[in-house]
This record gives structure tokens, sequence and C-alpha cells, in this order.
DNA sequence: TAGCGGGGATTCATCCGATGTTTGCGGTGT
DNA sequence: ACACCGCAAACATCGGATGAATCCCCGCTA
């Protein structure tokens, strides 16, 4: 194509050389529009399209604005993707996420703080096999993220959490509910957060292998 | 907002409830917004915004089809986002590229066939340090390439890809080059795939790891 | 009959102008 | 000093007009 797309590649082009940086406000449609020679029409596909992928953020009624442009963008851009693929190749998926999560663990084992480590208790009091599946949802999702944000990587942290997206979680809960596996999982939550209290990265390692690959083999059973 | 969104997961959903598939032809504009309420101009919005996702394809003069869906899409999402993160965390994003391109190597070594083994040795037909240094980065790619695809992931293939952008590349190269650093990291080419054709999946492993290192410390320190 | 070319129909590309809605801000009055 | 009001700025949405690319059917020709 020509014209719309040649906007995003000029917007791009002025965030990269620094022309427009995160928190600033672009131009008014009209103005950008003229500036770029386009209607405004094209324009605002543009500006939809880059709004999609959280690049920028439209406040109608007050302007146009460039977003943080951190981390979080890969979130956003893989979420979407992978809600797509929720049947397909979910498999293929998990072993991405069965690669990342133990080395995820691995960095994050000598690095977690104590208020992290808190945290991590915090995120499991109160849930067990009674637990409903929403809240075990929620819980599951705190659980693995303190610890990717542990890490100290933030770019991990956005694949991962992207990675096993909340419609892939939820059906595994309440599949694990059905097989009266929630307990079992949980302790498994458990002996991972004991580990990395102890700072002992390999078994943390271990378990969190552990721990994805049986996800993955009751997934792939119950495909 | 509203109505350019609410455009955007009808969509999705007619996607992910199979009420369009892969390959699909969508109604014409016109049809399309009647159906869904909106205007021709807000529902190309959303189409445009599909389109740089690479969810759509459109096609001028014959009609917007759904892509393959497969996990190119990736790809062209983290493409993207990486893309706009060149000066400022590249490391975070190298970090992540650490992790995977060992584990990946390794899966690779078990699974690589004859076939893709001589792919490899070819991709190395030719080059040395006296090759120019757009050529070394279309070597780099395509060597890595054929890697990730022996794996059988086409998650963690794309990942790969998108993970070390063009730009990124081209940067290194450019800087091995001046340290006349080229033969010591073709050397390291040249082990990996010696490694990988004895099926020694340990020591590809450790190889991969010692080289993307390599190649982390020397950006650290250009930076 | 097979192949080729023309022309109309379909569909997207782009632009324009009008109108509605939301937000931010400054002025005003108490 | 504070609350309210109203204007101006900026995005949201619409519908129509025109252009350009593509597809496909139909008729012509060898």
């Amino acid at each position: 194509m020509a014209v719309t797309d040649e906007a995003i590649d000029k917007i791009k082009e002025m965030l990269l050389r620094g022309e427009l940086k995160a928190g600033d406000r672009l131009p008014p449609e009209k103005e950008l529009s003229d500036r770029l020679g386009l209607s405004r029409s094209s324009l605002r596909e543009a500006v939809k399209a880059l709004e999609l992928i959280r690049v920028l953020d439209v406040r109608r009624g007050d302007g146009t604005y460039v977003t943080s442009l951190d981390a979080k963008l890969l979130n956003e851009a893989v979420a979407f993707v992978v809600e797509l693929h929720q049947d397909k190749s979910i498999l293929e998926l998990f072993e991405v996420r069965r690669i990342l999560e133990p080395a995820t663990a691995f960095i994050a084992a000598s690095k977690i703080s104590s208020a992290e480590l808190q945290e991590l208790g915090a995120a499991m009091d109160g849930i067990d096999e009674h637990t409903d599946v929403e809240e075990l949802v929620a819980h599951d999702l705190e659980f693995h993220r303190i610890i990717s944000r542990a890490a100290g990587n933030a770019y991990l942290e956005s694949l991962l959490d992207a990675l096993s997206g909340s419609t892939v979680r939820a059906r595994i809960w309440r599949g694990l509910t059905q097989d009266r596996a929630v307990a079992h999982t949980l302790a498994e939550h458990k002996a991972i957060a004991d580990a990395l209290a102890r700072g002992d990265a390999e078994l943390v390692k271990a378990l969190v292998t552990v721990h994805i690959s049986g996800v993955e083999s009751w997934l792939r059973q119950a495909l």
C-alpha cells in the first residue's frame, strides 16, 4: 500500500529519531495530516493501527500522546496474537514458556528481595483446593508474575505474561479442578516459593520445570 | 473508545468462533460496515489496525482476507516493538535471547536433519572475515534461523527472529568488523555447526551460550 | 477447441466536508 | 479561595465522491 503505511513509517521514524518522545503529544489530526501530506481519514487509520499495539494513546477531546514505550508493549502485541491461537497450537506456545519460565525463575532466585518473598507468601494465603476457579487463575497469574518481576527483566516479564493468556489459564485451572489436581499444583507453588526463599536456584529451576511440564502434559492429554 | 474498537473485537470474535477462518475473504467494506453497524471510515480504521499486526491482508481491488494466522504473526508484532526499543533496552531483550537461543539449539541438536545440516554448511560457504557487512548480516540471520527451524517450533523460530532485528544485527556486525572480531565469531558458528552434526546437544548448548554471551558483552561495552 | 484480449463490475484507496461529543481551561461571580 | 459556566480545541463518526487495481466473463481469433 502507500499513503497510510507511509504515515505509520514516518511516525515510527519520528519516534526512533527522538523527534517524538514518550509522553509527547502529537500535533492535531489536521495539522499532522497536512504535514505528512495526506488526508485526515488516512492519518486516522495509521494512528488507529499504532493505537492497537499501544504505541499511541488517543484521548478524545484532548489529543494523541506517545505511550511510555516500555516493555509492556510486548505484552499487548503478543497477547493479541496468542489469543488468536488458542485451540490451534497452544502446545508450541507452551514449549516456549517451558523454556523461559525455569530460566526466569533461576535468575529470580538470586535476586528476589524479602519484600517480594513476602508478596509471594501473601499471594498463596487463603488459596486452597476449595477456592473457586476465577480466584485460582488470579492467584496463578500473580504467583508467576511476582517471580518473573523478581528476575528484573521487564521484557521477560511481559513475554511470560502474554504467553499464557488468561483464557488458557482459565481452561487449565478448570480442568485441574475437575481432576482434583488443584491441591497438588498448589503444593508445587509452595515448594517453589520455599526454594526461592532459601535461594536455591538450581532447585527452583528444577521445580519450575517440573511444574510447567506437568501442566503441559495435562494439557496435552486434555486436547 | 467505542465503535472502531468494537469492530476490532467483533472481527476477533468471528475469528475465534471459527466464523472466519484463515484464508477467508471478508465481506466488502460496505456490507461489513452495515452489518457491524458503523461507517466505512470507522471500519477501515479497524481493518487497518488488524492489518498492521498481519491478521488481515487487504488486497486492493480484490478484497480483504484473513491471513494464515500462523506463528509468523508473532514475528510481525514483536519485531515492530523491538525496533522501537533499539537504543533503549537492547540488553534486556538480549537477555531473553540468551535464554531462548541455547535452549532452542539444544532441542535442534536431536532433531536436525541431514538436509538441514547441509543447508547450515552451505550458509557458511564463501563467508569469511573479508565478506562485507551486509552479507555477514544475511549469513548470521540465516545461520540462526536454520537452527531455530530445526527445533521444530514455529513460535520459537518467529520469536528468535524478531528478538534480534536486522537493525541490531547490522550494528553488531559493523562493530565486529571494526574490532577485527569477525573471524572469531565465524569460528564459533563453525563450532556450533560441527557439534550439531555430531548431535552433541550439551556441547551445542554450551557453544551457543558462549556465542550469544560473547556478542552480548561486546554490545554491553559498545553502549 | 484453446488461447488471448477487452471491457465492465467489483473492491479497495483516498480525500473532503459536516456534525456530534468530550475534554481542558480560563473567566466570572460569590 | 472556590465553584460554576461556557468557549475553544481536539477527537469520533458519518456519508458521498472520485480514483485505481483487480478479477472475471465474454467474445474474438487462430
